[in-house]
DNA sequence: GCCAACGTTGGC
DNA sequence: GCCAACGTTGGC
């Protein structure tokens, strides 16, 4: 099994919503990377690590598991969406989703100051300076790491970062 | 709102 | 293929 990080603004779509809907296709993803990673290496039960961008407190808020095969993301084809893709078609759509199921909310969101603060996420490529990707892979150490975080992190008694 | 970093576009 | 201009991401 692969683990896997997945950014999203909770603004437009949270770790709630996932918990309310229970599954969804992940849409809207523009990016060649990250659509390669849904596209050519995920599988079913994968590990998704679901991450809060873009807001007032960045970090991972619960775990997913990619819930389908990759297929082409419906809203490439919606002539008014600001995903419509013109030069995509049906026979030969361009870009490629997987549906992500709700697994669990963590108590407490891992931060990103407290991913930062972890030398064993020091080569995590979500930390890297610059990096915009929005899907992207992560080894099992990584994993490990984070939900120690997310444990440690709720015992009575442990600071907060 | 600012800005650094990065991806995409398009002229050549 | 190069590269400048432009748009987007995302933390702060």
């Amino acid at each position: 099994m692969r683990h896997w990080l997945m950014k999203s603004e909770p603004d437009v779509f949270s770790i709630d919503d996932l918990a309310r809907v229970g599954r969804e296709p992940w849409t809207g993803v523009r990016n060649y990377q990250a659509r390669n990673h849904m596209r050519d290496d995920m599988r079913v039960g994968d590990g998704v690590l679901f991450y809060h961008s873009s807001c007032a407190e960045p970090g991972v808020a619960g775990i997913a598991r990619v819930a389908s095969a990759p297929y082409p993301d419906p809203t490439q084809f919606e002539r008014g969406s600001e995903y419509f893709d013109a030069r995509s078609s049906r026979a030969q759509p361009r870009w490629m989703l997987v549906d992500i199921g709700f697994e669990r909310k963590f108590a407490r969101p891992v931060t990103l100051a407290c991913l930062r603060a972890e030398p064993r996420l020091a080569d995590c490529a979500l930390l890297r300076r610059g990096n915009r990707l929005s899907v992207l892979p992560l080894t099992r150490a990584h994993w490990d790491t984070v939900l120690a975080l997310a444990r440690s992190s709720n015992k009575p008694g442990t600071s907060q970062p």
